[in-house]
DNA sequence: TGCTATTGCTACGCAACCGTATCGTTACGA
DNA sequence: TCGTAACGATACGGTTGCGTAGCAATAGCA
């Protein structure tokens, strides 16, 4: 019987193909992973693979629901500084990160492919929860008015630092990411 | 000899080729577009098709470069009035055109591709262009400080827009676009 | 140590696609 | 009308990829 260990034999093949597989579909997007170039690389044989995963289409689903990584969430009192905290997060992960080069090609795929869809709708959910959490408090605290559409502050933040990473190229520096908040708190001044 | 109208033979046969690809992109994308598929929908031959591009990229790079609508440019006197023109007219073509669904393919391509990287970057020049004029005109009538940085109101505008559509896929309303407007008035007014 | 689940290896069959070659057939301008 | 450029049809060779099968080797638990 094989009571699996969390370091068996088994999850060691399923983190070397899973490793090899997020490798691979960073240098040539979600279109570019095959399964005879996934076994090559990863040394795992081909009919394991198979063995752990029913298709390939199972396997890119897998390895992209492990993706998003999560910003401890900031509370440092006010929302500009909530906002500063989670702003600098995202920016040292457009930077560094291995998600950013990834994620074009879930987009790309979930124009047209529901089930990449539904784990984009996921994987958008995680990362816009911890600024609707703070959105939320900076209401609770009387700082935002509550009829204020929390979509559109999220949108007014990530839109900007996503257009530049994928859209215009142009670099992502802490200036701009000052800049970005700052206009968002102007328009919530406003409201 | 053939001296070729703008309606001849080669004309149409191109012209067939180019708008299938184009059907293709957009229900199937980049990846999605092989030429015997081209060949089979728009009723031209295969060979036909290599008569006139001489691989599948140089296919692909024709029929991208062709998708940029420009608008008209705006001059109502005001940079409020300009950008609610502009933001308008993407408002509707972020509903309507073939270009949204098909931009997703681009920016993961050009994400390793550099040829599609050098397309990409001259469609989103295109697509800056009218805003980066109504900046200018309203940075001449004073209406925007000299020192603020145009690239910074473009991804203020463009960002919620882009993010909308392809990341969080909300809905693109008149409401929402107005108060994209509003923000980055807001935001300027403070610089 | 021995038994069993798990793995590796090799080899398939099948499909799609790229790009080329050949040859007969059409359109169209001179 | 007639000649030539352009086209269509078919076939081909080569590559890559998916997913499966059969069997030998191995690792790890009992």
């Amino acid at each position: 019987m094989a009571e699996i260990g969390v370091s068996g034999r088994v999850q060691r093949s399923k983190d070397a193909v899973l490793k090899t597989t997020n490798e691979l579909m960073s240098e040539a997007g979600i279109g570019g992973v095959s399964i005879d170039e996934v076994s090559r690389r990863s040394g795992v044989a081909k009919t394991t693979i198979y063995r752990h995963w029913p298709s390939r289409s199972a396997l890119l689903l897998d390895a992209c629901s492990r993706l998003g990584a999560r910003p401890d969430l900031p509370d440092t009192g006010s929302l500009e500084g909530d906002l500063a905290a989670l702003v600098g997060y995202l920016t040292e992960q457009l930077r560094s990160a291995r998600w950013p080069t990834i994620l074009p090609s879930i987009v790309d795929a979930a124009e047209r492919d529901p089930e990449i869809a539904a784990l984009h709708a996921r994987l958008q959910a995680g990362f816009a929860a911890p600024y609707l959490v703070a959105i939320e408090r900076a209401k609770a605290r009387g700082e935002v008015p509550a009829d204020q559409d929390p979509g559109q502050i999220v949108a007014a933040i990530y839109g900007p630092f996503f257009y530049r990473r994928w859209f215009s190229r142009e670099p992502i520096d802490r200036a701009f990411a000052a800049r970005v908040v700052a206009n968002v708190m102007a328009g919530i001044g406003r409201a």
